[in-house]
DNA sequence: TGTTTGTATTATACTATATAATACAAACAA
DNA sequence: TTGTTTGTATTATATAGTATAATACAAACA
């Protein structure tokens, strides 16, 4: 388990962690079953709190991304099930990007391929 | 100019400010040369402090975005000129999206289908 | 000259983030 | 049972970001 993390970065560690392991499953490098490294496992890896690492923790647990077992850590879940992939946050977010792209001069098709492109470099 | 500012949204008002303003341009509601509002105006509209719609026009100057005549206020620049499109900061933000759909079971097809649609709605 | 503009300054309050040091209940191995 | 490791809760502290508030000032222009 190896995540990069940027201490200089303006997005939280926490939140860095959280989504260094997303990558990972989108990817297929983490599949349902796998096990997380413990709180104090992880910590001691990336160097921060291992108070830092359990807000990550809880923080996928919630999104049901992760369950936890108080002895053998935590798992990733089925995460199959978890819901619909375009909720309302997710469309902000995206609606943001793609006018951010189309006001810089970007035309649908850029954009399309473009994205195209990514969807083969992050997913599985 | 009506912008549509959440008070209990985790996103920065200055910040929700910017993306209002970027929404407006990339749907050709609001061309380069029309003028913004002045601060004190905006702020009186939207009902917060004039600062932080300051912040918000800094950010915008910053981006290049608008230019800013002392006197006759904010215009949007030729945004088309700012430069590439897809930087860095873009692509991780893409990613990371493009990996929660993933994630939660979209296929890629499923996902190129939903951000055409969504093009079509925030792109002029 | 007088008014409006963006902007700088200073102070205050609140929240989020991160670290630190403990402590504790649950789960399992011995 | 006993002992160890697990996630987690608690408390305290420090730092930074956000927002408001009250002024003040230089630039631009009628």
């Amino acid at each position: 388990m190896l995540l990069r993390i940027d201490m200089t970065s303006d997005t939280p560690i926490y939140q860095q962690i959280r989504n260094e392991i997303v990558f990972g499953i989108a990817k297929g490098d983490t599949k349902p079953g796998d096990s997380l490294p413990t709180v104090r496992q992880l910590a001691n890896d990336i160097g921060v709190n291992p108070m830092t690492v359990n807000k990550a923790y809880a923080l996928l647990k919630e999104e049901g991304i992760i369950v936890i077992n108080r002895r053998s850590g935590a798992q990733i879940s089925d995460y199959g099930m978890i819901g619909n992939a375009f909720d309302r946050d997710f469309d902000q977010r995206l609606k943001l990007l793609l006018s951010e792209a189309c006001m810089k001069g970007a035309s649908k098709q850029d954009i399309k391929k473009h994205i195209a492109d990514l969807i083969d470099l992050v997913c599985d």
